[in-house]
RNA sequence: GGGGAGGUUCCCGAGUGGCCAAAGGGAACAGACUGUAAAUCUGUCGGCAACGCCUUCGGAGGUUCGAAUCCUCCCCUCCCCA
């Protein structure tokens, strides 16, 4: 077969291809006319805090651009106003074309850390949404049926289970499709969720007399939860721009599992060297541990550099194996109105804990030190003079600086 | 348009006049154990210089010594019929 080694690139991680034989044709004709092939994939406006989960995609988005095709990175402002109706998603606010204007900058300055700026086209689907009639809206529903949309797996479930489903969300998947249609898309690359929106995008291709995009879909990556997926509102995420000592610590603390997971998503390594790893930590012979700051590191270091990943490691061992202190503490103001001050206050105006009875609750738990001394009384006042290093729990510290 | 069921603390969900800051579960946080693992176990989980006080049960009023619970109006959701 022609291309195997392409389509084995672009196999790698994906959930599913549709189908393999249009993408190789696709890829044969765009060989022998010299045309590079428009790889389109979606990102919501409101959400410019790529993680990890972000990255699954714009990796394979990547490995399009490696075989020389166009990516067409498409943010979606004016279906950001619909929210994409997956579970139970609320009512999105309307952001302003300011707002649109400057998530859109920060997409680039997080996607370009890993795809080539020469080869991405950033676009706006509001750019002809916008030029949309009503009279055009309908003829574009016009395409489509009730039936079909219910099969869509969350509509299904929220209609059973008698969740409300807006009639905009139905122009969603209508939307996106007809983003296809606009851009001429060649393939399309989504989630695995987003599957149902990308074939819709083939039927209206079709209804318009097109030839069907081939579609690419890639697993949803867990969050650090290790159940749901990974998401921001759910603060179970890594975020790329994070910095390096933050993605160290997180990927540390996912569990042996997950790690698998996400070698088999995000690393690099060879799927031989993946491999030789996990039959290592099946017999023993490795340490969990040990792999687990080999990701933690390749990771940390794609975002920004290999010393602020071995920074990072140095630093996240002397913490929590030596049990000491970061390299640099945080500091927080406090004003000192009398001589002396009540801990509580302290804590809370040092922003460790958000309430004085979570701070009270915390002392009682004995979370709380003060120079490495923990702290028993929950009425102790500490003094104007004194210099303070406060710990909260594992990994909160403060450097009290007195105003 | 007609009929029915609902809206409870971050989420799910009990509670139909005082014993309710409100069961249970999940999430979260802390402690123990560890590889900061995960799992497990224990505790906490509205606020407040705090054995007391203040604010919460869709919103606004009302009844009552006392309301998440009863009444009135309003807002929102779901189901059935048309």
């Amino acid at each position: 077969m022609k291309f195997k080694k392409e389509l084995e690139l672009l196999e790698r991680g994906a959930v599913e291809i549709i189908s393999v034989e249009e993408l190789v044709k696709k890829m044969e004709v765009s060989a022998l006319e010299g045309r590079p092939l428009k790889v389109k994939a979606g990102f919501d406006p409101t959400a410019p805090d790529l993680h990890l989960g972000h990255t699954v995609l714009i990796q394979k988005m990547k490995h399009f651009q490696e075989l020389g095709h166009q990516v067409i990175f498409l943010i979606g402002d004016y279906t950001g106003m619909i929210g994409d109706p997956s579970g139970k998603s609320e009512t999105r606010k309307v952001l302003t074309r300011n707002e649109v204007k400057k998530n859109a900058e920060t997409y680039k300055e997080q996607i370009f850390k890993i795809l080539n700026p020469e080869k991405t086209r950033i676009v706006f689907n509001s750019s002809w949404m916008e030029k949309m009639s009503a009279t055009d809206i309908i003829e574009l529903s016009a395409k489509y049926t009730v039936a079909r949309m219910l099969e869509r797996d969350d509509f299904q479930k929220r209609y059973n289970s008698r969740q409300p489903i807006s009639i905009h969300e139905f122009l969603y998947p209508l939307i996106q499709g007809y983003d296809s249609v606009v851009l001429e898309a060649d393939v399309e690359l989504g989630g695995n969720d987003q599957k149902f929106n990308l074939l819709v995008g083939r039927d209206l291709q079709k209804a318009h007399g097109m030839a069907p995009q081939a579609i690419i879909t890639v697993p949803l990556l867990e969050g650090t939860d290790g159940t749901q997926k990974m998401s921001k509102s759910l603060n179970n995420y890594i975020g790329i721009t994070e910095p390096a000592r933050e993605i160290y610590g997180k990927i540390m603390s996912i569990s042996d599992d997950l790690m698998l997971r996400y070698y088999e998503l995000l690393s690099d390594i060879s799927s031989k060297e993946f491999d030789r790893l996990k039959e290592g930590m099946r017999t023993g012979a490795i340490n969990p541990k040990g792999v687990k700051s080999m990701l933690a590191r390749e990771l940390a270091a794609r975002y920004h550099s290999l010393e602020e990943a071995s920074a990072a490691e140095g630093e996240f061992n002397r913490i929590f194996q030596k049990k000491g202190m970061p390299d640099e503490i945080p500091e927080a103001r406090v004003r000192w109105e009398k001589e002396r001050k009540w801990i509580v206050h302290v804590i809370v105006e040092a922003g460790l804990a958000k309430s004085s009875s979570e701070a009270r609750r915390l002392i009682k738990e004995g979370a709380v030190s003060i120079n490495d001394e923990k702290v028993n009384n929950e009425m102790m006042e500490l003094a104007k003079e004194g210099r303070f290093i406060i710990k909260v729990g594992k990994k909160r510290f403060a450097k009290i600086v007195q105003e």
